[in-house]
DNA sequence: GTCAAGATATAGCTTAGGCTATAATTCGTG
DNA sequence: CACGAATTATAGCCTAAGCTATATCTTGAC
């Protein structure tokens, strides 16, 4: 049983604070996602085709295009149409410390006991709320087992 | 430094249900927080009012008043024209659930070294990501320190 | 009891992110 | 080297979630 501790009320700005910012986390998710999966496909294949990007985020074609088209709207990404699409070196930076992180946020998750097929499963979920100075934690954390 | 090892490809399809996964989480989140929050208001105010709900999520009322008519929608909560919002059993049921998974995210945060407001503020986003069993895990590891 | 102020609802707009259907382009094979 | 299959782009639709401006309702002060 948890114990019934009233929590001491937060102030309504500062509760809204923490609303806005996990609502801003959220509409750069997505971005982060593809891009990282973007510079996988690049690596297995030499290049990311808008099928296969596609494929691997469980979308519909054009919903990926339209993705893409987002990406290249955010300077992350550049390709001509009927090309591949291929990373900026400010997407392949974004890409290299994305996929960092998600390595970080398993590692952490297993190390407190979680199995590796569900940690994988709610990282991809929650990596993307890691601020920076929680993920130092994780790492401090990680190698100070 | 972060060893260089590289990881066994996923298959794309189990890479796509993780992906289809977070993005499920996701569209639940709002609902969540919105759900959580009212009943904070209702137990310290007796009642949750449009305008208040707006100020604690950091929104326009008008926005709060669609995320009220999607909750009521959703079967969470009841309101009558210019009256308080309330919760319905499921709906208290809910808060309950999404309040103890938000104490335990923030205290395992803190258990592996996050500052107390950088886990509130990460928390915020995290818990709509952690699963039954790695909320599980969370317990027993703060459990047996 | 009236009515002005405050709270809530409604109208109408935007963007992101999905979808299906179809048009346009590329490319491998014969 | 042509053409059919595969790939990509475009058109057009939907829902959620945000916003501002304005209409409508409630309520407390007089
Ligand atoms: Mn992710
Ligand atoms: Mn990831
Ligand atoms: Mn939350
Ligand atoms: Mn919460």
């Amino acid at each position: 049983m948890t114990e019934d501790i009233p929590q001491a009320p937060i102030p309504a700005r500062e509760q809204a604070d923490r609303f806005l910012r996990a609502r801003e986390v959220q509409s750069v998710a997505l971005l982060e996602d593809y891009v990282e999966m973007i510079g996988d496909l690049i690596a297995e294949m030499g290049e990311a085709r808008v099928a296969d990007i596609a494929e691997r985020m469980g979308v519909a074609q054009p919903t990926a295009t339209k993705a893409v088209a987002r990406l290249k709207r955010e300077g992350l990404a550049i390709s001509r149409p009927y090309r591949g699409v291929f990373l900026t070196d400010a997407g392949g930076t974004l890409a290299e410390k994305v996929r960092a992180r998600h390595r970080t946020v398993v590692a952490l998750l297993m190390a407190v006991g979680v199995p590796e097929e569900t940690a994988e499963l709610d990282a991809e979920g929650i990596e993307h709320h890691v601020s920076d100075q929680t993920l130092q934690a994780f790492e401090s954390f990680l190698a100070g087992r």
